[in-house]
DNA sequence: AATCCGGGGAT
DNA sequence: ATCCCAGGATT
């Protein structure tokens, strides 16, 4: 691996910075995505709340949340007097719940600290919870139109491809080439639109898999076209096997329903509602099994039917409300299957 | 620097 | 099945 200076010098013979956003930018105006709902006014808490969601979530998964969630707190001031059980349960089915409470701390962080205005700073951005180097450069470019840089996943792929660089985009010592690179092509002028361009290229045209070269206005630059190499970039480090771990669950059913038990913050599900864990496997055999894959293990879990240690935070629900609750989608999906005659026969 | 955190889209 | 997604916090 050489010095990040030159792979900085190396970008810029291939393509110089004004005629990289240039082109960019001409192309984000005609091709680009100008119509998604946090673009329809530069209204800085409209960008706050959906870089958090889009936060490794795809753009079509955040829309419909993104919607009712500024019908539900229009503005951060709302948003930061909600109650958490609110904000949960927006979020509910979204993924990575933490992002929830780190919006609405951002939240109120911005009305106890800033008087209501998301900051423009990258200082002050940083400070803000769930705010990483990412978001700083989004809400910079997208909210004030500061130039800004930003890298993430389209990024990384598109200057990988396009300079044929040999960095992992999953290896986190090897962000500061991107980083580097990033600073060096972000324009002083247009940057919203640039930046957009990049992420509007890397999601359309320079996708993970099947890009679309012929469509692309970088083509007549892109080094790892020219080798007819584009299916070898972006590198990255093999992973390993994802472990296999087992959980044990309790299905404890009676006339009035099935005994959930709201989990804490320091697991996975993060207060959201469940059925109650096991620390360890029970003897005899299980009800039921279901498996789950998460990014970085297997979930082989075993239902046990047996009455529920009595604990704090428990509720019964009839089986046909757990919709209301906003339960972790494997622990939903498996109760929605269940026989219910088979249920029915166990409570006799 | 590596690990953990979710659910779903696309292939 | 597998990869990937407008990454950040924690260890």
């Amino acid at each position: 691996m050489q010095s990040i200076d030159y792979y900085v010098r190396t970008a810029k013979q291939t393509i110089a910075p004004a005629n990289f956003s240039r082109t960019v930018i001409d192309w984000q105006q005609t091709h680009g995505r100008n119509d998604l709902p946090w673009q329809r006014e530069a209204n800085p808490y409209h960008v706050l709340v959906s870089e958090l969601m889009l936060q490794q979530t795809q753009v079509k998964t955040v829309i419909p949340y993104f919607s009712r969630w500024l019908a539900r707190f229009p503005d951060v001031e709302t948003l930061a007097a909600a109650s958490e059980d609110d904000v949960m349960q927006l979020w509910q089915g979204l993924g990575y719940y933490r992002r929830a409470r780190n919006l609405q701390a951002a939240a109120r962080t911005v009305v106890n600290n800033h008087n209501g205005e998301i900051p423009t700073t990258a200082t002050e951005l940083r400070e803000i919870p769930g705010i990483g180097p990412y978001t700083v450069g989004a809400i910079r470019a997208f909210a004030y139109d500061a130039p800004a840089a930003i890298v993430d996943g389209n990024v990384k792929r598109l200057f990988a491809r396009l300079f044929a660089l040999p960095f992992l985009v999953n290896k986190s010592s090897h962000d500061r080439y991107f980083w580097a690179l990033a600073e060096e092509y972000t324009p002083t002028q247009e940057n919203r639109r640039f930046a957009q361009g990049l992420l509007d290229l890397g999601a359309t045209i320079c996708k993970p898999k099947q890009p679309l070269c012929a469509a692309c206005p970088l083509q007549s630059v892109c080094h790892s076209l020219a080798l007819d190499l584009v299916d070898d970039y972006p590198k990255r480090e093999t992973k390993k096997a994802t472990p296999t771990r087992a959980g044990h669950f309790v299905l404890d059913v009676t006339e009035a329903g099935v005994l959930l038990q709201k989990r804490d913050d320091s697991s996975v599900w993060p207060n959201l509602w469940c059925l109650p864990e096991l620390a360890a496997m029970p003897s005899g055999d299980a009800f039921g099994h279901f498996k789950h894959t998460f990014s970085h293990y297997k979930l082989e879990a075993s239902i046990w039917w047996q009455p529920a240690p009595d604990q704090l935070r428990q509720q019964r629900v009839a089986l046909d409300a757990i919709d209301q609750l906003g339960l972790p989608a494997p622990i939903r999906n498996y109760l929605q299957k269940l026989d219910r005659r088979e249920v029915c026969q166990k409570l006799e």
